[in-house]
DNA sequence: TTGATACTATCCGATATTCGGATAGATTGG
DNA sequence: CCAATCTATCCGAATATCGGATAGTATCAA
């Protein structure tokens, strides 16, 4: 496979221009390169590319048969000469990411097919956390940035930006007894299994959430609706993603009596500190911005 | 774009062999071709490929993007390179072919599904026909080969090979009148429309055959067998082709009391007379004459 | 038929590139 | 600190590529 792109240029010349002559003039040199780059092709590959018994040549079967791959091989150069150039130009070969598991799916994948547009060439690497390893995820440098849902308001650990609120709610399944109730205390919540999210560094809802005697705790805020739409305890959950099963009536959300702390947490983006906004991150910055203020409003 | 393809080998050997000394040992060339290989592909695509503070070189995020599509470039390359190796060595870039429409679709997609197979690089073009229409289209040079169901045996216009049988019955929609007669004479049939194949050269089935008095020549036999279906008239139809159909109830073969004809036409494969048989038709006749024996055995 | 035109293949000398080898400097591991 | 191995660079020789010139041929119009 000796042959050189500059052969297939000039094959690709010569079937588009229609002679060696034009594809000479087209790709600026001297006729006799056309001729030879061509013929040294057809050696090099063992096959006659064009008929040359008239006086414009013509391709034969088995050169429109390689002509495909050869245009192929062009495009595939250009593809890598321009990711190059992009890349020169300052893009990102890649960009890590965080996100919070209760950021809906729905805004992800919006999210990542607008970037994929906007970003081409530069690949994503999504992790998923709760509460502070996001955050963590970020401060250690595993990822360049994250969607970060606190307990507590972010410190200088980290550069961020509010991005919107994000509401809950203590949630039941229709058929537990706790349903049943007009008003719920703490007292009433007490004998019932409470399910709680842990992170992975051990952090959980703060102690004057925690009102029940059993308590089950679980990093992941899907498995935690499950078990309560089975009925196995009660939950601090995110609204929207319990509104469907809200409104099927699988759930109710419990009329709680006390105010034991706020119902809403902050959404946060997050970067590393000092490091400089890269276009990418500030693209997903402004997007998500966009996104999250469409499903979760600021007050 | 002026980087060659010995760039992009030297690129990726480096990456696989883990140093420019390694990868030259592989590529058999001197060590500082492919130190100058790769100094040369990031000047001229503007990227650092290889961080080099250390002993061996490791390829920087942007060396790693780029790494896939080198990769891809090398692939096509490759490609091509076999592509032309194969027509070299005498396999054909194209096969164009004639079918008798009443050939099954289940055995074209099995032929063809094995064709892709045996010749990745022989491209197809299949055009379907009636009775003498696939002769004609071998015999004008149209196609290199068919599969026919001629009117009468072919003649020495063409080299043929005979691969089975097709039975033909007279067939009609259960609701129609001449379906509840115990005997069908062609006395009883000419008073209902009969739908009969025609070609594109006018051929159609012979006198002998036509009773209607009322008759619609179409080409395509589907259109027949709907036409049937809804009651339109009656046709000789492909047992095949309506088998579904008589299990269903939807028609019945008309228990016709003569003898006016065979009512079975043989199926041909056939060539352009005195052209050497290429490996694809050949395989093409052999796989044919093999799943057509299968469904239509030869008496 | 003939001449004008545009084409391809080939040869040519000049230039540019590529080649392997040698060498200097750097890094790593014992 | 030394031996081994790596990279970058320089060098002369070999090779490939360059544009231009030229001969031979196909096509078309007069």
């Amino acid at each position: 496979m000796g042959f050189s792109l500059e052969y297939i240029d000039a094959f690709i010349a010569a079937v588009e221009t229609g002679s060696f002559s034009a594809a000479a003039r087209r790709l600026g040199k001297a006729q006799s390169r056309v001729s030879t780059a061509i013929a040294n092709l057809e050696i090099d590959l063992g096959v006659v590319l064009f008929d040359r018994s008239g006086k414009y040549p013509s391709l034969t079967p088995e050169g429109e048969s390689l002509l495909r791959e050869a245009r192929e091989i062009r495009e595939r150069c250009r593809a890598f000469s321009e990711h190059a150039d992009r890349l020169a130009g300052g893009a990102e070969p890649m960009i890590r990411l965080a996100v919070d598991e209760l950021v809906p799916s729905s805004i992800l994948s919006d999210l990542l097919e607008g970037f994929s547009g906007a970003f081409p060439d530069t690949e994503v690497e999504l992790l998923t956390g709760v509460m502070g390893d996001v955050g963590e995820m970020v401060a250690s440098g595993r990822v360049d940035a994250g969607i970060e849902l606190p307990l507590t308001a972010p410190g200088d650990a980290c550069d961020w930006r509010l991005l919107g609120h994000m509401e809950f709610a203590v949630m039941a399944a229709s058929h537990h007894p706790l349903a049943r109730l007009e008003k719920v205390t703490p007292r009433d919540m007490a004998p019932h299994r409470q399910l709680v999210t842990v992170s992975r560094k051990g952090e959980r809802e703060p102690e004057a959430f925690r009102f029940g005697r059993r308590i089950w705790q679980c990093e992941s805020s899907h498995v935690i609706r499950e078990l309560v739409l089975k009925g196995q305890g009660w939950a601090a959950l995110a609204r929207h993603q319990v509104a469907e099963d809200v409104r099927a009536g699988r759930l109710v959300e419990l009329p709680v009596v006390f105010g034991g702390g706020s119902f809403q947490s902050d959404i946060y983006f997050i970067r590393e500190k000092g490091r400089p906004l890269t276009p990418a991150a500030e693209w997903l910055a402004d997007s998500l911005s966009e996104l999250l203020t469409r499903s979760f409003p600021q007050a």
